[in-house]
DNA sequence: TTGAAAGCGCTAACAC
DNA sequence: GTGTTAGCGCTTTCAA
C-alpha cells in the first residue's frame, strides 16, 4: 500500500502529441491534425499510415488545445440550486446523456439560490468559455444576462421563465397546468381548496397559483388559502400543519390542496397522514405537479401535472445548439403538461352525504 | 422574437485578452499573468494598475489556456450510470459543492452499465485532460485502469470496490453493514429471513449479502432466499412476489427481507403492502441500506443502514485531490455505516404469539 | 493533397 | 519586480 504498483516515479506521463504521431507515420504534424479534423481532406494512405501510427501510441487529440483554437469547447455549463427535488436529477440525466450523444458534455455548477453564489458560479462558468449555459431552478439577473451576451454565450433556461427578452426558456405550459389542477378538483366536487404554491419568487410556481387562481374564479369559487411553500419539504409541512391543525367547524376544512410540485406534495400528504390522521383522499384530495417517479409509486399514488422532461430537454438541446450554431434570437419554448389521474382524488360528487 | 433585441450581428464577440489589459495598463502581458497567478509576484502599484485595467475591459483568464501549459484543468470527471437511487444524486450534489469550494469542477458523464459503454466515455474523459476521475456506480475494467494509470490520471470509485491494486476506493462497510442488518432482525425476534440482494455484480451488493449471510449462520439460521434485485425497482418488486405470492403453510412465509439497497427496499414495501396486503412491519420486517432521505419519510419511515455520504464524498474529494498533488498510492477508505432503527421491523420477541 | 508557418491565450523560465 | 522569449498541442491559412 505504500509502494506504487507502477513505474517508480510517474509523475508527469507525458502526453502523446499529434508530433509523435507524425514522425511516426512519417508526415507532418498537420497531416495528423487533418486526419482528426471532421471536415478535412487527407488521402486514403495518408489517413491509413496516421491512424495506425495514433492507434500503436495511443493518441488522442487533446480537446482543449483544440478549443483554444477553435473557440468551442463543447461544454455546457448547467447550473442548479438543488437536486433534492426528483424533477432535477432526472432532467439532468436526460439532459447529460442527450447532449453526450450530440459530443458535448455537462459541466456542472451547484448554485445556492442567493444571488450573490449564482454570479460567482457564472464568472467561473464562463472561464471555462463553456459554448453556452442552462440553468435550471436558478434565476438569471439583469447583469448576468448582460454578461453572457456580452461574451456571446447563449442561456437556455429550463423549468423557469423571465421576463427578459435576451433570454431564452422552456417550461411547460404552467398556467393552463395550474387551470387544469384546479377544473380537475372542481370537477371532482371539491369546493373548499387551498393551494400550497410553488415560490412566488419563481416564474414556476407564480404560473400555476395564477392557473389555479384564474380557474376557481371561473367557477366563482374562492381559495381557501394560498401560501407560499417555496418548493421546500419543510415548508409545504409546516403550511399542512397551519391549514388543517386548526379544529374546525363542520365543512371549514379544506376538502382539497393543490400543491405546487410534487416534491412538495409528498410533504403534504406526510402531514395530512400521519401527523393528522386525516384520509387522503377520502377526506382531502391532493394534486401535485411535476409527476416525477415517485408519484407513481403505490405509496403516494398523486394525481398530478405531468411536465414532460423528455421533450422539455429535447427541446433545450435542441435550443442552445442552436443557438451555438448561430441562431441569435432568444426563443420561448412552451410544452403542454397533461392530467395524470391517479389514486389521491376522490370523486365527490356521488358521495356528498357519505362525510367519512 | 424574429429579430435580435442586442447588436445586429453579435457573431464573435471576441473575448478580452491578457494583451488588452496590458496595453491598457501600460504593463507587459506578463505582468498581467503574474497578478492573476496565485503563487506569483508582483509590485502594489503593478497590481493596481492591472486590476484597474481588467475591472475596466471585464478581463478574466482563460483557464484552459492555462491548462494547456500547466497541464492542470481543475476538472474532475465523473462517471455515473443512474441518478434514478436518490442516493446518487445526494452524492452529486455533495461531490460537486466540495469540489467547488476548492477550485474544481465536475464534468458529468452517463455511461450505460455496458462495459462498452463505459469504455466509451472514458476515452472521452481522457479526451478533456481531466485532472482526475470519479466513478461512482460503475465498473472499472482491466485495460481502462491501465488506461487510466497510463495518462496518470487518478481514479477514485465511490461506493463501488474492485480487486484491482492500482485503484483507490471509498465505500462504507458494506460487510459489516450487512452483518449488523442481519444481526438486529435477530435480536428482535425474526427467524424466516431473506434478502433481496443488491446486483451481485458489484462489490456493494456482494459485501452485505456476504455479512448477512455470515450473520445468519452465527446464529445457526439460514436464508430463507437469496435473490438478486439488481438493484432494480422492477427487479425486486418481482423478487418479492415470487417470495411472498405463493401460498404458504402457516409459518414458511418469510418474516423479514432485508434489501441491498433502500431504493429497491421500497419497492419491496409497496408490492408487500399494496398488491398482497401484509402489514409492514406488522406481518413483515423490512431493512434497507443507504438512508436516502425518503427512508425517513413517513410514508416509508424505513430502518435502514445508513451510509454516511457527507463523509464517503469528503474522503473522496481529499483522495482524488491528494492523488491529483501527487501521492501516487493507491488507498482504500472504508467508513463505518449505522444502523438506523425506524417504524420498518418489529420487535417479535415478546409477542410470539399474537400473529395479526 | 500536403508541409511550413503562424498563432489561439496563456505561463514559466530567463535575464535585466 | 519586470519585460522578453519560448512554447503548451492544436487548427488553419498559405504555397507548393
Amino acid at each position: 500500500m505504500t509502494d506504487a504498483t507502477h513505474s517508480p516515479d510517474a509523475k508527469a506521463p507525458d502526453r502523446v502529441t499529434a508530433q509523435d504521431v507524425a514522425r511516426l507515420a512519417g508526415v507532418s504534424q498537420s497531416a495528423v491534425s487533418r486526419v482528426f479534423t471532421p471536415g478535412a481532406s487527407a488521402s486514403k494512405a495518408t489517413t491509413a499510415k496516421v491512424r495506425a501510427a495514433a492507434e500503436q501510441l495511443g493518441y488522442r487529440p487533446n480537446v482543449l488545445a483544440r478549443s483554444l483554437i477553435t473557440g468551442r469547447t463543447r461544454i455546457i455549463g448547467l447550473v442548479v440550486a438543488y437536486l433534492e427535488n426528483q424533477f432535477y436529477p432526472v432532467a439532468l440525466e436526460l439532459l447529460s446523456r442527450a447532449l453526450q450523444a450530440k459530443g458535448y458534455h455537462v459541466l456542472v455548477f451547484m448554485a445556492s439560490n442567493a444571488t450573490e453564489g449564482v454570479s460567482e458560479v457564472m464568472a467561473e462558468l464562463l472561464d471555462y468559455q463553456v459554448d453556452g449555459i442552462i440553468t435550471a431552478s436558478v434565476a438569471m439577473t439583469n447583469d448576468l444576462t448582460t454578461r453572457c451576451d456580452a461574451a456571446g454565450i447563449p442561456v437556455v433556461m429550463f423549468n423557469r421563465g423571465q421576463a427578459d427578452p435576451r433570454l431564452s426558456e422552456v417550461t411547460s405550459d404552467n398556467i393552463a397546468g395550474g387551470h387544469a389542477a384546479a377544473c380537475h378538483l372542481i370537477a371532482t366536487g371539491h369546493r373548499r381548496i387551498a393551494h400550497v404554491m410553488g415560490w412566488q419568487g419563481a416564474s414556476t410556481g407564480r404560473d400555476r397559483a395564477q392557473g389555479f387562481s384564474n380557474a376557481l374564479a371561473d367557477a366563482g369559487l374562492a381559495p381557501v388559502a394560498m401560501i407560499d411553500g417555496m418548493f421546500s419539504r419543510d415548508t409545504a409541512a409546516q403550511a399542512t400543519r397551519d391549514l388543517f391543525g386548526a379544529p374546525f367547524d363542520s365543512g371549514d376544512r379544506p376538502d382539497a390542496v393543490f400543491v405546487g410540485n410534487d416534491h412538495m406534495a409528498f410533504a403534504v400528504m406526510d402531514v395530512l397522514r400521519f401527523e393528522l390522521g386525516l384520509d387522503v383522499p377520502g377526506e382531502v384530495s391532493v394534486v401535485g405537479y411535476d409527476d416525477v417517479p415517485l408519484a407513481s409509486w403505490p405509496a403516494y399514488d398523486l394525481t398530478t401535472i405531468r411536465q414532460p422532461v423528455r421533450r422539455m430537454v429535447d427541446a433545450t438541446v435542441d435550443l442552445i445548439l442552436g443557438q451555438i450554431e448561430g441562431d441569435h434570437d432568444p426563443h420561448t419554448i412552451r410544452i403542454d403538461g397533461t392530467l395524470i389521474q391517479r389514486g389521491s382524488v376522490r370523486d365527490r360528487n356521488n358521495h356528498k352525504d357519505k362525510d367519512r
